[in-house]
DNA sequence: AATGAATGAGTCTTCATTCAT
DNA sequence: AATGAATGAAGACTCATTCAT
């Protein structure tokens, strides 16, 4: 689920505005579009900014993408597409049930360190009970590669006796999101509830050990 | 952390409007503004719809809580006080170190099911980077009575020799938390994603069952 | 149909603007809009401009009429009562028949070269299909009591032999509003096409005379 | 004045886009154009729809027609010709005077119920008061040969004692038209305040009959 | 305590038109 | 001849907030 790639700022490397240069003006909205959408929410980010900070007239965005909820789809189409195609890189095969499954908790939480776009556009969706991304044609069977991957795993480690019995690859799979998830997802407000800075590199560690160890203790036999 | 009680629809029940009735008019608004910021997010919910299904007139709104700002920080703090009291209600240092915590998991994942106005006031404030919440003076330190009562659980456990070593009781909170946190954060994308229905009766009885024994695997020795 | 006063201009006339003054705003509105839509039709007007020359911010059309759309409507309605107004005046029961419906056209007549207002907001709505004045709830029998006086206006003529046999109230009536109404909805286009000036005063008595006696000849025995 | 032939709507029956076909493309922008701007008005036709519907770029309309204002002269020029070319084609010489007027009569009444799109531009433009009209190098005569042939009909009647004297041929005009036009243009407001439906076949017979012997009563000796 | 009127600065979206190819 | 990209100005409508009573 968690994209491996953050999306790379354009508007930062950008030379002077190309004339005429359909793929990159479309790009550029899109990059800053995702930008905007997961900092302020879709109510947050006014098209009006994001014409400025992509440095194209306001209309274009019509243009391209028609309206601004077309626009905020394509960017959530676009951050599952990220998250998809990075976690399919993983190669969780070839190792050990226990070892593959603990690859794929430190990926996913380093995933989040890395970059929360996603988990921020997915807190915006949630908010409006996914209204527009159950309009997308292409979003709703994106899971299954992974959600099969953890399947095989369980097999196998149920076959080679590592892994306990009784685990569901669905359930697993939001478990172990879950766990990384909601410590990124809720870290302002945790800061302050805690009175100290999550965002901190020892906060950080201390939670990744603590995470990878618990998801470890639950699926073992 | 999760409240024990959702917040009731005053405005299903009101007598006709009372004139002069302070605390009457200042509840309602509240109740109003914490159902509006919920569902709508911060910048979604509208001063003008609060006041129309507060029934009171816009005016009063600045009249008891001088901004938009200042109402959203109200319904933010109650929203925590509202948890904190749910969690000392439950009674957790009568019974045996993992009960204790299986009540824990369950009653967290239970007031998730009963309502999530305080799931999305939470992501609405994260994604503004608790701004807001970093201005209240009583929330800070909020959350230490939960946190020391899962310490001295752990201590009881490690000590009889039901819990393994090594567990830290933020750590352990987080995570419960966070199990039971994202199913439900995230329902409406997941239900589009795995293409069904997440907030079906089944679907979270399933999920209830792998939270409870996925937690218990991770704590016991 | 036609009415028998113009709209006045509030605007010419009006006080330093008054504060708080609710029905004074809400009819200086009315006054500028109705204006507005007949000289530029439903699409060519803009609120900007109408709140402008209210000298009103434009969110106060919005307070008291909530849409475009609705002030539209609202102005088509006023327009329509001002029209019947004007005709109960006429006291066509106390003469004779054909000094009757004389009288009447006569009044049509004159009514279109007083203000074309009506006129106007006839061409735009009809050019829309009508598709405002159906919602309107108040203006679909306001017809009937002109059509009834010039049926018993009829019914007397032909007692006394002075009026032909065979004439429908109805189809008189929009015979000699069509007759009136012609000249005056396509002044400009009749001043180019025969390249001279329809609004002279000339023209438009010759035309009158011309009307009375078509009419009376296409009426009586 | 009324036109015999309707627009043809070309974009029914073209065949694939023609490349390079200077005077299809302009004819099928011209025909779109009419239909636009008699349906929504000047203001309320867009050149992105007329360019659509022509299915060409948006380009050529500049290319072949300058600015929308003179594409919307050319339509109404367009639909003058067509108008006047439609009367030339009645003989009215060959017949009896009343016989030529009641011919005339039917023939404008018949034009309206088979298209109403002059009618929609001539209330657009006097609502613009002939503003774009009167740039016009070629309308501003055309209306000469109609009367011209009424005044010989006229002339005619008086000498053999079928028509009343005093008639003046451009007086008729306007009464016949006018007759006939209020009853179409104002079709849609009249069917809302009468609360019946003017376009049914019924209707529009008994008007027929009606505007017919109106006209003679109002003409014969 | 309570109210309705009033406001200025946005907010998404649209438009006729021009540019570069 | 034909096209798609690009633009600046405006358009309907909204928002949080303040004023006058």
């Amino acid at each position: 689920m968690p994209d491996g790639k953050s999306v790379t700022d354009e508007t930062m490397t950008a030379k002077p505005v190309r004339k005429r240069d359909s793929a990159g003006t479309r790009a550029r909205i899109l990059n800053v579009a995702t930008r905007e959408f997961a900092n302020k929410g879709y109510e947050g980010a006014k098209t009006d900014d994001i014409a400025d900070r992509a440095r194209i007239n306001k209309r274009m965005i019509y243009h391209y993408f028609s309206s601004k909820e077309q626009l905020y789809l394509t960017v959530l189409e676009a951050a599952y597409d990220r998250a998809r195609s990075a976690e399919q890189k993983l190669e969780l095969e070839q190792v050990a049930p226990l070892e593959a499954l603990t690859r794929f908790t430190e990926f996913t939480f380093d995933s989040f360190v890395r970059d929360r776009t996603f988990i921020n556009l997915l807190a915006t969706e949630n908010r409006q009970r996914a209204k527009v991304l159950k309009k997308s044609a292409q979003v709703n069977t994106m899971n299954s590669p992974v959600i099969d991957a953890i399947g095989r795993i369980i097999a196998r480690g149920t076959a080679d006796g590592s892994i306990r019995d009784g685990l569901d690859a669905r359930q697993l799979w939001i478990t172990i999101i879950g766990i990384c998830y909601f410590f990124f997802s809720n870290i302002y407000t945790l800061s302050v509830i805690f009175d100290s800075d999550m965002e901190a590199a020892g906060s950080i560690a201390e939670r990744r050990a603590h995470v990878v160890e618990f998801v470890l203790r639950g699926v073992k036999a």
